[in-house]
DNA sequence: TGCTGATCATGA
DNA sequence: TCATGATCAGCA
């Protein structure tokens, strides 16, 4: 699949199924950030300084995500959640990567099965980009895209971390939390900026008033899965 | 305000 | 050098 063929309005019609998600995801593999943009005629900024979601909205136009913002996966007929990945030039991430924000309040009967965060891990689309801030934007490549499910031990891990944390969080104890919680799982802010408030709750049981959070998944967990794929 | 998409930038 | 805490933009 060449970009050309894109010269199309976009964004591009909906996947019909994951491997028609999957197939067009590597065939984006190897092209630039400007050839991208240039084929979907979308303006393509310096540095991500202003833009940080710039290059996540890029790919979800080439691959035909429901544009907007819901707090559901990127593909909810196929039940797939695309993400793209900061890495460098040995293909490590550099950079944490969000999962979903992290519930502060209404926890009763919340469980690791039916959490939000586990829903929107179950398959994920991961799509590597080179990130690395000593090269331009523009000449930045798409690198090869993985379809990913948890293994039963990535599962345990990030069940471990998030029932530990919302512990934390039901117990009263969010602002005792740090971004060294968890071993693979992280939390921390997720605001516009630091006079952002939400509601949650207090060490007493009392309704406090805090930085909305979000659970992050950690490099070195999202490093290990990348990792494990391009080895085989 | 809170959700999506994330990266920035400073202190350790 | 690197991770934590802070921040940016668009939309409903």
């Amino acid at each position: 699949m060449d970009p050309i063929m894109y010269n199309q309005p976009l964004p591009l019609n909906i996947p019909n199924s994951e491997q028609e998600l999957y197939q067009r995801a590597l065939a984006l593999a190897g092209y630039t950030m400007k050839e991208l943009a240039d084929a979907a005629a979308m303006p393509i900024p310096n540095d991500l300084k202003r833009d940080k979601g710039w290059v996540g909205m890029l790919l979800e136009r080439y691959l035909g995500a429901s544009a907007g913002s819901k707090p559901e996966q990127d593909f909810p007929h196929l039940g797939v959640e695309l993400k793209t990945i900061p890495v460098n030039a040995q293909g490590k991430p550099l950079e944490t990567t969000f999962v979903c924000v992290a519930p502060l309040t209404g926890n009763v009967g919340v469980t690791w099965e039916n959490s939000h965060l586990r829903k929107k891990l179950r398959r994920v689309l991961w799509v590597p980009v080179e990130g690395e801030r000593s090269k331009p934007l523009a000449q930045r490549r798409i690198g090869t895209a993985l379809l990913w499910s948890p293994d039963s031990h990535e599962e345990q891990q990030l069940r471990h971390d998030w029932e530990e944390l919302m512990d934390l969080i039901v117990l009263g104890k969010v602002e005792s939390i740090t971004a060294r919680h968890g071993e693979v799982l992280q939390i921390r802010p997720k605001a516009a900026n630091s006079r952002a408030l939400t509601e949650a709750v207090g060490e007493f049981g009392q309704p406090i008033t805090t930085l909305p959070r979000g659970f992050y998944l950690k490099k070195a967990f999202t490093g290990a899965l990348l990792a494990k794929h391009f080895q085989i």
